[in-house]
DNA sequence: TTGTTGTTGGAATCTCCTGCCAACGATTTG
DNA sequence: CAAATCGTTGGCAGGAGATTCCAACAACAA
């Protein structure tokens, strides 16, 4: 009696062919496909993965008679990869590589962890308070971990839309469109230099005041970069700009290296510029306050553990605030 | 524990008992996982996939044996999941969505495609120069597909340095680090006006000219509006913004809308807002002629495919220039 | 030419995985 | 209390996949 195929639900949503060549792709043989690619050979790819090489061989003919591709070029001495296997081999790579992070999440999850969450945030977060706030963070939760990515702010929205994750933290001033906001924290931008440079010793400074000396920049997707950019052209007046570099630490080195000065947030000086003999003279401008905001795509519907975190970044915030009262 | 985790390092070989755990995870498991998330249950879990229940219990039981992880909560009616089965479903989307391209990409070998090329290009390519290019280049191998993003021309260099495209094109004043470059294009940048302004009928214009007028930027990201603040802040005067908008198209919206002037590449243009019944006025200054640059990380070890294309936008740059001659 | 080596591919066999059916316990609903 | 859902368990059967053995083939050395 041959099988009885069972009828689909009809409302599903992809084409019967598209699921049925979907099924046929199964992890082992992807694993074998990578093999092989790595070691240009079935018989010590067989070896490696600890199975009969014949099986290896039936595997990926039957592989290819399933797709109607041919995946490899057999010579005298080895595999060699036609188009099509390196299109495979690409994909397969990546999906390999998910399921490593699957085998890995779960088995910190049986090892007592409770949760992830994963956040992106722009670097000024994560150099002046994600470390104090994530840290804090875990000592009341010490069996949540966090899965933390630096990125622009622009691109920190978009990583959060996309769903590439379920927290974002980014400059007050980004666009985060349908992304609902919530204020985080707002740090003060401060102009770094050398002891010996003409404006040290300054209680603050107006950023026009800097506009007559060398500055070093940030990278050019930074929202500080932009924003002082913008400040010295409604000035009406140039920024020189002798080099961008991509991190608070490289602009203090740089300073330090008499290149000019540089323009970074309070807290990011003293975390890292502190030590460096440097001085940090506050910025009189309005926008040298500037907002974080903590960005998600819809509060009501976080995980649970993305909820605590949410919480938890908000509270922080309001205890803070209380004290400065 | 460590606060952050870290990325794995791909030349890694993996532990033992990693590669143990790694062999339990199935995609057939991971389909019928996410079905239950979907349907937050079980049996029309099992019934939308055409498989028995009981099997599907199963294979849930021992999937959370294997890893020592609980999935779900058993509720009376229904399944909700727990922290794990949420981390869980964020990886197995992904990892599912991998093999659908796998699918889809090798049943278009089959279909007789003969090799795929993967690309990342900022706006400025994409819509001048790229449409041509491309279709110059199926003209010449109608059995190769491209795969094309778009991405600001810093996230283009991330992106061919993560191995996440093969070829890239970016604004030759992007940082390209390690990759190789190669010239691409000279476009010319142009300011785009209605014809009852001001400056319309006008020969060309100096960038310094236009600062007296409103303008409407591209998205803060895009090397244009980058460089034109550059400038603005060069010749000691602002940049009256109205509003940035993400493209060619919208910029030359705006302007029909009288919102202010539009500066984009002339072929954008062309392309894009000729029929608009708007006017294009060369830009005098010389960052107005901007390099568009290929990038590779290594041209020796490109794909065959991946040479090809390379080959061609060279050539068909070269071509051009000699037409000119 | 001939023999050796290293390679892929095929046939027969066997094992174990996995899905089906039927029955059961638990819980809610009428 | 019965009926309806829902998830789980056990027995059974079929098949996918692995093993072993063998054949075909190319390259290379004597």
């Amino acid at each position: 009696m041959p099988l009885v195929t069972i009828e689909a639900d009809p409302q599903r949503s992809p084409t019967p062919s598209e699921t049925a060549l979907t099924r046929r792709v199964d992890l082992t043989t992807l694993r074998l496909f990578i093999a092989i690619c790595d070691e240009q050979n079935l018989t010590r790819a067989a070896q490696r993965e600890g199975i009969a090489a014949s099986a290896v061989s039936k595997r990926m003919n039957d592989f290819e008679l399933a797709f109607g591709v041919t995946l490899f070029k057999r010579l005298a001495k080895g595999m060699a990869l036609t188009p099509a296997g390196e299109a495979l081999l690409h994909h397969a790579r990546v999906t390999l590589l998910n399921v490593e992070k699957i085998a890995v999440e779960l088995s910190e999850y049986a090892h007592g962890v409770r949760g992830h969450v994963r956040m992106l945030a722009n670097l000024s977060a994560i150099v002046q308070y994600l470390p104090e706030d994530l840290s804090a963070f875990f000592a009341g939760h010490g069996l949540l971990r966090v899965d933390l990515q630096e990125r622009p702010s622009g691109q920190v929205v978009r990583g959060i839309e996309e769903g590439a994750a379920e927290i974002g933290i980014c400059s007050g001033e980004a666009d985060s469109r349908a992304l609902e906001g919530f204020h985080y924290r707002t740090d003060h931008l401060v102009v770094v230099m050398r002891p010996d440079h003409p404006l040290a010793g300054r209680e603050s400074l107006a950023f026009t005041e800097t506009l007559d000396f060398d500055h070093i920049g940030l990278h050019t997707a930074s929202s500080i970069y932009l924003r002082s950019q913008y400040a010295a052209t409604q000035a009406g007046k140039g920024m020189r700009l002798r080099i961008n570099v991509p991190g608070f630490d490289a602009v203090c080195r740089m300073v330090q290296a008499n290149m000019g000065l540089g323009l970074i947030p309070d807290c990011a000086f003293e975390v890292v510029g502190a030590g460096m003999g440097l001085s940090a003279i506050p910025l009189r401008d309005e926008w040298g306050r500037r907002a974080l905001k903590i960005v998600v795509r819809d509060a009501v519907h976080l995980s649970a553990t993305g909820r605590l975190m949410l919480d938890h970044l908000r509270a922080v915030e309001a205890d803070r605030r209380d004290d400065d009262l």
